[in-house]
DNA sequence: CGCGCTCTTGAAACTCTTCAACCTCGGTGG
DNA sequence: CCACCGAGGTTGAAGAGTTTCAAGAGCGCG
């Protein structure tokens, strides 16, 4: 597993006309606008009122492996990530040295917001699997104001956006059961591969057990014993990672949400 | 309990030259300047390249009384609140009306950013006594950018250290017993008190014990014994709301912060 | 092929919740 | 002035849910 600096290496981006030989890693030239992920990415792009310029600061990095880091606990902040393929978690270290993951992360989602504010990351991010993300530098949105308003904005409603799920995750975790937990859990990964446009009721969890339960509060062996009890009550048909929800309105309704589900 | 728009009825403001005639509610004219917080609520003053400006903007509300609501759930997002004095705190309701602490908010603390990027609070914020607000007027940051880059800078940071501490709640919450979740309860107030240059290990806590239960997800009758036990093992001396850390070292050792201690 | 990791399952142990009772205190009204 | 009343707080005992410990099955990979 290598470090940040190493680990995401860029990619001389090459401009739209400006045609530049192969790199050595010989990966393809990006931009957004050629981005499946762009309108998840950056939606509302009638809202493109910077002329394109958030667009230009944006590069791809090569593919993290899985079980490289994105970054790591305590490094310097310096650009927040968006998903493009594959998945991340975050995770921090308790006392003893367990792990404790504090999120998910799926393509078109962003990484490193926490970190925005400070001079560090305070937690780690890592590859569940082969992943590709786009790098947004930031440096320190401190000393080095954004000139660009619709990525600022863009960032801003990301960062409300995760405080409220946060806030919605400290709720499940300080009163929602273990079947209430795993519930939400499946029907918030369903809500995410919908709105990719992929299947939200057959997917593959990019996660193991052990590290759901990290999530969600919850042994190992409790995730194990809900998988099994809900496919008891053919809620769901799970083989291994792969997840078929059989009864995605039972399911929500033993989730029970209900602070705001909307996201806006 | 009046609604968000009466409850919090703006003064206007006297300028610094002009001298106006008392209003009604005879409040007193306020400037950050002048505000004791100042330095808390707007630190690193020394950063202030707005000219002034930012501080244009922040009016002082009148005084919440205790039980009086600073906004609802659900209410349209208007702005952002600043702590002057006293203590709110912010809530949802579960499924079955229970109401759900998300936090307790101290003078020099901001109040309402997780509806930043949304249209409206997804949470409610109530006086838990005599309180005072400042109003920083954002509308909505998506349609009306900030001209204020210090005033932004500020928000960007307050919303980051909040994401933060979500996520050390998120982890108290999954990993922590009754105990542990107490003793870091105690010594984050602790903290905040300290920071402000109140006495740290003696302070009246403005809750209910039923509210500290609910912000830290135990019953009541968990928090009161657990209080009762820290009390013979003469780690704290508590009598009603008012309570004296004994063995501040102890307790932080009990209590097991890991991740970042440090605010930065 | 076997080793290790993941996942599953069972039984015991433990923590916290729930239910119930009681206490204290401050406010109110007789 | 005192009794009453309700809210907040404390304490005890029973019960539920989850963790922990232990063992075994499945599976991929060197």
């Amino acid at each position: 597993m290598e470090h940040d600096e190493q680990a995401v290496q860029l990619l001389q981006r090459s401009s739209a006309r400006e045609h530049t030989k192969p790199c050595q890693t010989s990966l393809p030239r990006t931009h957004c606008q050629d981005c499946s992920l762009a309108t998840l990415c950056l939606p509302n792009s009638s809202d493109f009122d910077d002329g394109g310029a958030a667009i230009e600061i944006v590069k791809r990095s090569r593919p993290l492996k899985r079980g490289e880091y994105l970054y790591r606990q305590g490094d310097q902040f310096n650009c927040v990530f968006a998903v493009c393929s594959g998945a991340l978690k975050t995770f921090g270290l308790s006392d003893d040295g367990e792990e404790l993951i504090t999120g998910f992360h799926l393509p078109s989602e962003l990484v490193g917001l926490s970190g925005m504010g400070s001079n560090i990351y305070p937690v780690s991010a890592l590859a569940l699997e082969e992943t590709q993300v786009c790098r947004i530098p930031l440096k320190q949105l401190d000393e080095q104001p954004l000139e660009l308003p619709y990525l600022r904005r863009r960032l801003m409603r990301c960062m409300s956006r995760e405080l409220r799920d946060n806030q919605q995750m400290r709720l499940l975790l300080s009163k929602k059961n273990a079947d209430e937990r795993i519930a939400a859990f499946l029907i918030d990964l369903s809500a995410r591969f919908r709105s990719r446009d992929l299947p939200a009721n057959q997917f593959r969890l990019p996660m193991l057990r052990n590290e759901i339960g990290s999530y969600l509060g919850l042994a190992v062996e409790t995730v194990s014993r809900v998988f099994t009890r809900f496919q008891q009550m053919r809620l769901i048909a799970a083989e291994g990672k792969e997840v078929h929800i059989l009864a995605p309105l039972e399911l929500s309704t033993l989730a029970g949400w209900h602070l705001d589900d909307s996201p806006i």
